[in-house]
DNA sequence: CAGTATAAACCGTGATCACACCTTACGTTA
DNA sequence: TAACGTAAGGTGTGATCACGGTTTATACTG
């Protein structure tokens, strides 16, 4: 008998297949490739409880295939990091991130996503300054009427827009392999008092330097975002202890 | 007709399979991991040819096994872009990064491989000081006697074990992941000339300044290196015009 | 009732096959 | 001789099956 994973879930004790429908694919796109989109925009979103163990064969029951194109796109999320093994044996669970992984994913964040924050305002942002505002808008009336999932999906948009705009794929790739592999904890981390509130004065200001132009306060308003959602996280998934204990 | 690729190569016109021995499989591991760990060292060592087109039969024939494992290693490399889609059709290949993207890889690692540099002097690296002295001596040893297969080896072993001892695993497999992507032209820049005596410039003064535990000396002995490989993989792929530098 | 042995269900893995698509080669025709 | 059309070979894709292993459920025994 091995330690079977309970970890606590933000609403009832629901699947993450819940919103999962079978598949309708198109002419030219491989089953594969949009099983792999949708488990991942699912992981991203929150929808799958962290240390929630994916099975290949209800996977493909799920989504209306066999297991062949499931096995890729899970084999895929695995080497992104969005899933691993879980134990001897050789189940796929989502993970659960060690203490050490929590701030090594945040300090990678805080080098990636600065940088390409910086580079952004080097390009030409007002065409997508619409968007970016739009964004920011419904990410203030979702953290204001309290729709998580209005506001996360809003909070990557305003994020995506921007790393988006400094015109380097590979770079956002990177960064949105970060963004999967916290995606399961973030819907917990939200509830935390004060996280709306501090996140949108991030933005709030990371707004402003956009429409300044100013790279440095654009990145130090992206750092603090990161630094203040990797908290959270750390304390919703490790308790209380603060990461950084250096109390000098 | 399309268009086919071909593209210089280092050697006679080998292929990538030609060093490839069919699996020896042991217990609990699996074909699929094995030939994933094969192909990534392969890529990383520049034994695929840039542009090369890996068939699923064809690998699974040189492998000894069927075309199912080597199909899920495959995807899970293209998930990692060392391998990529060539046209229309759903051929892969060994990647031809553009002009755009090789910046984009640079400046990524400038920051990754500058920050994992810098958190190791922050470790004890006394411990690892031995293997990374013993790989720098063989990677001058491999200069000297223009032995590219060893100087390319110990190159890799020397960065590894610097950015091994800040201890992130998440932050070393992002870097990895850069090195599998520029793998496969690094054997073509190597032959650029001064290559070598530049490059084993910025390693004696990181392993100078790893000594003194000078953690700006040695992101900066770090970052020189990086750049310098640039330029030259620039150069190689793209002609002589040189990117736009921006500092981080 | 507790403990254990046995059987059923489920797991991932890898091999094999049919299918649709595309490229290439060869033979036929104008 | 040149152009066209057809056939053969090769491609990735996805479904299905057999296998060894583990977990879970059931029934039997003390």
């Amino acid at each position: 008998m091995s330690e079977r994973n309970t970890y606590p879930t933000h609403d009832h004790e629901t699947d993450g297949w819940s919103r999962m429908r079978p598949l309708t694919l198109q002419e030219g796109v491989t089953a594969q490739s949009l099983i792999y989109a949708a488990l991942r925009e699912a992981l991203m979103s929150g929808y799958f409880r962290p240390g929630e163990e994916i099975s290949l064969r209800k996977a493909a029951h799920v989504l209306g295939t066999s297991v062949t194109p499931v096995r890729e796109a899970l084999r895929q999320l695995q080497s992104d990091g969005a899933l691993e093994v879980f134990g001897g044996n050789r189940v796929l669970r989502v993970p659960i991130p060690t203490e050490a992984e929590l701030t090594d994913i945040r300090d990678i964040r805080v080098n990636l996503e600065g940088f390409a924050a910086a580079q952004a305002v080097n390009q030409d942002i007002p065409p997508q300054m619409r968007l970016i505002t739009n964004a920011y808008d419904l990410m203030q009336r979702a953290s204001d009427s309290g729709d998580v999932d209005m506001y996360l999906e809003n909070n990557w948009r305003f994020h995506s827009l921007i790393y988006h705009a400094a015109g380097r794929p590979v770079l956002l790739s990177l960064i949105e392999a970060m963004w999967v592999r916290v995606g399961p904890l973030i819907r917990l981390a939200v509830t935390k008092p004060l996280h709306f509130d501090r996140s949108m004065d991030s933005h709030r200001w990371a707004l402003d330097a956009l429409r300044a132009g100013n790279a440095d306060a654009l990145r130090a308003a992206i750092v603090r975002d990161i630094t203040d959602a990797a908290n959270d996280l750390q304390q919703t998934v490790h308790g209380w202890k603060t990461p950084q204990s250096h109390t000098a």
